[in-house]
RNA sequence: GGCGACGUACCCAAGUGGUUAAGGGAGAGGUCUGCAAAAUCUCGAUUCGCCGGUUCGAAUCCGGCCGUCGCCUCCA
């Protein structure tokens, strides 16, 4: 079997995945930070990143994967000053900023659960977490990392010399490209607030041995994962925006409290784009996802997601979700279709039982090639069209392959690309109860009209039935129907 | 200005040194059907932004140019 590969950001190479410990895997992900409803933006992030949870558990992995939530407010504009998010959202709705924090981490997860987004299973929460930030700043500050002015706590970059590494931006080419204000209080301008100091009127605050404050952005990250993850763990991953500055100073924070490696891979997954510009709550041209499903089905916004590799950005546009729409009709109605396949026979199609392994085989490839889901779907359709002419020949389909070939779509694109939903009811016709007996007769009697050669009530009985959204199709097998 | 990514058919998007350049959507034509729908078959880039170079051989490597985007400031 090949190996898994993974693109590692930090050595700008895919290289062959080896878990710290055998059959375990840790993963971190940055999450949310609550003051909003999530948009396409975090979808394709969540989405890439379940998936590569999903596939680590299909290769039989025990995954422990760790996503924090960010209910602490940090700044609207830059590191040093400005107001604090949560605050003004909490402003804006007049809400205490824990009623805002706790508002939006319940829509977040419903957003999530929505796409067939699987919860982590450790939702750390910043605010849940301030003394082991604390205990990271007072552990850099002893070891000599950061040092303490007027209630600040700031990280000296010059003193870690591998600050950079993982960006390629080194503390002086970041001091000659400033574009902000220099902070006097600092020692050199890619320093980085560990602790801050709370202004006045500043809501979220903790006591600390430096006076009332609250921890800087880099450091629930380093503090949460490690916490629950162990230092080093396997996989940390975030958006691309994120590599600089937040994860360069995680590294920075971790590996110099702790004197060795913070993380073994990294991954970072691109954007969303609208017209070719980053869809992002500074620029307000994001749409929600609670929007996004008015107009699009939840499951098609995760084909759409998985269309496109993540590492390379993605273009919304109408055009792109209705064509994922369509794509992802076209498997369901496939996957409907074998389901109420009726076998004609007991036993093995030995030349299907083929196709079957094939298709396995290569999907397994090119998910281990740094996931490449857009190439899986790909792998995905080509087996579509192997059943449906494989269910067009009928005489073939026998028993035990058809359970194989049902199973193996269950889970490639079920468990894995999470391209079916929970009940496949949701997806069939519901051939359940009343309904089905009652359309059945309608169907039996359409059939006595067009062997009269009725069709004129034959097509009326069809048109008043699409009416109901409720499809006839005759095919060679006899008349079957399903919702549309 | 510095760093990085990308440019493949009408749209989306794989492929990154070697048989016919995946797949989805849209389109055209055929089969099936009473007609549809679904399914299936065929067609559709002699060519991968442009120009050079390396190589027996490049969309794929190297150099230059053009274009788009991201990061350098909160952001998934």
């Amino acid at each position: 079997m090949e190996e898994l590969k993974i693109y590692n950001t930090l050595t700008r190479k895919k290289e062959v995945f080896t878990p710290i410990q055998p059959k375990f895997v840790g993963i971190y992900v940055c999450g949310p930070t609550v003051y909003g409803h999530a948009h396409l933006g975090h979808a394709k992030s969540y989405i890439s990143f379940d998936i590569i949870v999903r596939y680590f558990r299909y290769l039989g992995y025990k995954v422990r994967y760790v996503q924090n939530i960010t209910d602490v407010g940090h700044l609207v504009t830059d590191a040093d000053e400005g107001e604090d998010k949560i605050v003004k959202q909490a402003r804006l709705e007049q809400l205490e900023p824990m009623e805002i924090a706790e508002r939006y981490t319940r829509s977040y997860f419903e957003d999530m659960d929505m796409l067939n987004v699987l919860r982590p299973d450790i939702s750390p929460r910043a605010s849940g977490h301030i003394p082991e930030q604390i205990e990271l700043a007072q552990r850099l500050l002893e070891k000599g990392y950061a040092y303490e002015v007027n209630g600040n706590v700031y990280f000296d970059v010059q003193k870690f010399k591998e600050y950079g590494k993982l960006s390629g931006r080194k503390p002086d080419e970041l001091a000659a490209a400033v574009r902000i204000q220099p902070n006097p209080e600092k020692k050199h301008p890619a320093d980085f607030a560990v602790w801050k100091r709370a202004e006045p009127g500043h809501i979220m605050q903790w006591n600390s041995p430096w006076g009332r404050g609250y921890p800087g952005w880099h450091a629930e990250c380093s503090v949460m994962s490690t916490k629950y993850l162990g230092q080093p763990f396997d996989i940390h991953g975030g958006g691309i925006e994120n590599m600089f500055p937040h994860h360069e100073c995680e590294i920075a924070q971790s590996e110099a409290a702790f004197d060795k490696p913070f993380v073994k891979y990294w991954m970072h997954n691109n954007m969303v784009t609208v017209n070719g510009q980053k869809m992002g709550k500074s620029l307000g041209n994001f749409i929600t996802i609670k929007n996004a499903v008015k107009k699009y089905s939840p499951l098609a916004i995760r084909f759409f997601v998985l269309s496109s590799h993540y590492r390379s950005p993605l273009d919304f546009s109408d055009q792109a979700l209705e064509a994922a729409e369509k794509g992802l009709a076209r498997f369901h109605q496939t996957f409907v279709r074998l389901l109420k396949a009726k076998p004609a026979q007991d036993g093995k199609d030995e030349n299907f039982e083929k196709e079957i392994d094939s298709y396995r085989r290569k999907f397994i490839e090119v998910m281990n090639d740094d996931f490449n889901t857009p190439n899986a779907l790909a792998q995905l359709f080509e087996f579509l069209k192997e059943i449906n002419i494989w269910l067009d020949h009928g005489k073939d389909v026998a028993k035990e392959t058809h359970k194989k070939a049902i199973k193996i779509i269950d889970e490639t694109a079920g468990e894995v690309l999470g391209l079916l939903p929970e009940e496949y009811s949701e997806i069939e016709a519901k051939s359940s109860g009343d309904v089905d007996l009652i359309i059945q007769i309608l169907i039996d009697v359409r059939a006595a009209l067009r062997k009269e050669k009725n069709f004129a009530l034959a097509d009326e009985i069809r048109n008043r039935l699409s009416e109901l959204n409720i499809e006839l199709k005759d095919t060679p097998q006899g008349t079957i129907w399903e919702y549309r």
